[in-house]
DNA sequence: TAATATAGTTACCATTTGGGTACGTTGAAG
DNA sequence: CTTCAACGTACCCAAATGGTAACTATATTA
């Protein structure tokens, strides 16, 4: 019952080869660089523009984030709302879809602090 | 209480310029593309060898799932036992620290299970 | 003698992702 | 006429990730 493996079980995802399980479908949409960052900020914030966003995340570029909010955007998670002002102004904010991530990304920040805590020290990956 | 965002917060990761926020230290233990898959099939065998996982991950390959079982011990999520046998002989399992990613395994799980089935369809990010 | 089984490793290539710098648009202010 | 603010886009490069095919070791079996 809890991560549900690959094909052939009742949670695989019908026509989908890109993913074994649902649980790839989300790290899929929530893995982008600054992703948790950037659902992070909106959820506490509620609404924020483009400029607000790229000072409170630096040193993120105006080109990752765009990029992000775009990723962000298609899938469902964000609304971007332009207001046709000169200078041009845009706001983002959560949908429902994203707020539903609380759910998930609540028990990852959990998680997170505790190894932290314990395992500690970047033994990360190897890498670097 | 949710997200937790970057440097100056009591949850910024000490010392660590890497991640803006513990959500992403716990993404990038589970982020490798057959990780989750993995920690799912020890979570439901208790152990596993690594031929069997090979014939049960299919299509994974022989370098690839080596490769993610190495980092996952690396990062002290499985526990591996070798038998100085003939044919070799080796033994996967979970940690404790491994076993206690199933608090964070679910909700994924759960959101993609209802992700796919309300916005439906590979939205996903506009890639491919 | 040669094939088998197990659990890898290594070299090499393709794709994806992340990132830097420069440029574009628009109307108002100086 | 030039500059500024706000929000991007275009182009190009580097690093990380994923993938394929060939090679290794060794006791047992045929």
């Amino acid at each position: 019952m809890t991560y549900e493996p690959n094909e052939g079980n009742a949670n695989a995802i019908p026509g989908n080869t890109k993913y074994h399980n649902p649980t790839e479908a989300t790290l899929e949409r929530i893995g982008g660089k600054w992703k948790t960052a950037i659902l992070c900020l909106l959820a506490e914030q509620g609404t924020m523009r483009n400029g607000e966003m790229l000072r409170t995340l630096s040193p993120v570029t105006q080109k990752m984030l765009t990029q992000q909010l775009k990723e962000l955007e298609a899938d469902g998670l964000i609304l971007r709302t332009v207001f046709s002002e000169v200078p041009p102004k845009v706001v983002y904010e959560l949908t429902d879809s994203g707020r539903s991530l609380g759910m998930v990304l609540d028990p990852l920040c959990e998680w997170g602090k505790r190894f932290v805590n314990t395992v500690n020290q970047d033994t990360s990956t190897g890498k670097e």
